[in-house]
This record gives structure tokens, sequence and C-alpha cells, in this order.
DNA sequence: CGGGGACTGCGACAGTTTGCCGCATTTCCA
DNA sequence: TGGAAATGCGGCAAACTGTCGCAGTCCCCG
């Protein structure tokens, strides 16, 4: 097929498998895309041509997908960035977007919701507010992943800070967030 | 202390006795608070004198808070719009952000968090930095108290929202008599 | 360069809490 | 007033938490 005139799309997540599937179902929708596993290799690709549009994973190994959110952006502004994780927080979604995201999307997501992401415009005031409350783990998971930031990441601080042991605070970042 | 150069501050919330002690809170940390309980009543306020702050609800009675925080910009763009909600969500914190809001926080907040929130990349030093997290429990508790009251007292349905047993919320409610 | 000092990941184990059952009573309205 | 819904509580297995320990990594400082 021909790539001449197919908008490119740079996919940086660590998560081999992952890439693959998403990869090829975005080729299959007329993407020209391209793979990255880490920060590094990204940023070595967007200088050589920069996408059009790209999808980062925030837990890539290292450093987090934020600061490549900046770094992409500041090779090409015009990057329609969209953050999807595994990990998804509203601490995390707000800096994203502050940062340049268009968008913020928690996995796991189909090709066609990224689709929709990344074609999102900007600021619509219509979008419907939630109808129930968070669940307690929620609240949990978004407070910790607050104070986690505050904390540049650092464990043992945030710990002690939430009153919590280290170490359960350990397994309750390793769980994925809970739904609603 | 002098009221000359106090930083005026809007609060739109449909939940009255939450504006008052949340309005308190601020007044006490040297803003002059004024309150809105509907995006009508906000919009007008605003007319006459743009705040510098706004601190907005997702959920007011009719249009969702995500239309106020366009119109709050479109009126002065300079105002510092920070949504507050109990019915958070990463989709409405992409909107909130993408519209201009520099922040997104869930209930329960205390006045710090508000203030650091609001404080966030503006680099404004006249707001003091030193904030200590609400711990967990903590957390937990002020969220149970304030979807019960939502619930009009109903444990049951409570429980529901929370996805939380109801013989588990039972205990917890057991538990801690309200001491802090 | 060699030591602290702090952070991190992780296994193990006992003590606590939660999920989920069931059942006897109230409460609430249609 | 009848029945649906809510409540209070006992009990048990499963899941989670608090703790301790240990090894490995970073980074700063003398």
């Amino acid at each position: 097929m021909s790539t001449a005139a197919l908008p490119s799309l740079l996919l940086v997540d660590d998560d081999a498998t992952f890439c693959q599937v998403l990869g090829l179902a975005l080729s299959r929708r007329g993407f020209d895309v391209h793979t990255a596993y880490r920060s590094a290799t990204a940023l070595q690709l967007v200088q050589t041509k920069p996408p059009e549009y790209a999808v980062v994973d925030l837990n890539l190994a290292g450093d987090s997908g934020l600061g490549l959110i900046a770094e992409l952006l500041a090779l090409d502004p015009a990057i329609r960035i969209v953050v999807l994780t595994g990990y998804a927080s509203i601490a995390t979604a707000v800096e994203a977007i502050k940062l340049g995201a268009v968008n913020y999307l928690a996995k796991p997501a189909d090709a066609d919701q990224v689709l929709a992401a990344l074609a999102a415009t900007g600021g619509d005031p219509t979008i419907p507010v939630n109808v129930r409350p968070l669940s307690i783990g929620r609240l949990e998971w978004e407070h910790i992943q607050r104070v986690l930031r505050e904390n540049g990441g650092n464990i043992s601080a945030t710990a002690r800070q939430l009153g919590m042991h280290r170490r359960t605070l350990q397994r309750k970042l390793a769980k994925r967030p809970v739904k609603f």
C-alpha cells in the first residue's frame, strides 16, 4: 500500500504485545504507524520525521510519559498527542492536558476510541457529568496518585505523608486503578 | 491584617453548606470570597467585577459547570479557575482543562488543597505551599459522610453507590463516631 | 574512592478488615 | 395495612494491612 498520503502516527508503549495489536489496528485504519518502546527511541524517530499523531503510554520504563509529551511537542508543536495508560488518574490526566496532549484515555481502549480521541476538538462543554460519586477505591487511587505526584514519585515520602505503611502503598500501586 | 489587597475569589457550588465551610476557610486564608449557588448568579457577579480566582463545582443545578468555565473565561481570560466536584471523572477533567481551568479536584478536598490547586504552575508567590494531604482514612470518612448526606442518610443506597458492601459501610460508620 | 543515608522491590507472617451469607426487626409509603 | 426496603448484627473464609528483614541502587560528601 502507498504510504504517500497516509497520516503518520507514533506509538510509544513499553508493552510490545500491546504495541503490535494496537499498531496493526491503526495501520488497517489508514495510518503510517511507527513504534517505540521507550522515550529515547521515540525522540529519535521524531527528530528525523515528526509524525502527525502520537499515542503515548504513561508508564514507560525510566521517565514518565509526561516528560515525553513536552519533548515531543518541543520538537514539533503540531503533533496531536493522546495519552493512553493502564494507570489512569485525574492528576496525570490534568497534567497531560496542560502539557499539550489532546486527550487522555484509560486502558483498555480499542483503536476506534483512540481515533476518536485523536480527532477530538478543543473544549466541549457538553460532556455529561458523572451521575454517581467515586467509589471508595477509586477515590483512594486518585488521592494517592495526586500525593505521589506532589512528592515527585517518591513512594516512601508519599506513604509517610499519607500515614500509611510503605509496603502497603507499594501493594496498592502495583494494582490497577479501580473502575468507577 | 490589611484588607486592601485581598485577592478576590468566586465560589460556585449549589451545596450551600459546603460553600459556607469552604468559603470561610478561604476567607481566613486571605481571600475576598464571593459565593454563587448557580451559573447565572456567578455570571452576574463576574460581569460587575471579575475575580482573580474561581472555584466551581461541576454539577450545578441545570447546566454543568463546564459551560460556566467557558463563560467565565470569555468574560475575563485572566481568571484562574479550579474545578471541584464530587462526581469526578477523567473525561470531565480533560474537558475542564481544555476549556481553560487551571486544575481539577475531587471532593472531598480541604481549603489547602484548593489553594495549592489554584497556585499550580501559576507561580503566584503569595500563596503558601505548605500542604499536608488528608490521610487515606480521613479522606474516606469525609467522602462517606458526603455521599451519605446526599442519600439522606440511607446506608443501603450509599453502600450501593460507593460500590461497597453494606455490612462494611455499617462497620465503618459504627467504628468512627465523628471523631477527628 | 569508600561510606553513610535514603529509596525501592519483595518475601513472609500474624493480626485486621472486608465480602458475603442469613435472619429478626423496624421503616417507609403506595 | 401489606410488602418492599432498610437496618443491626453474628459468623466465617478470603483479602488486605502492618511489620520486619534483606538485598540492590542512587547520590552526596568527606
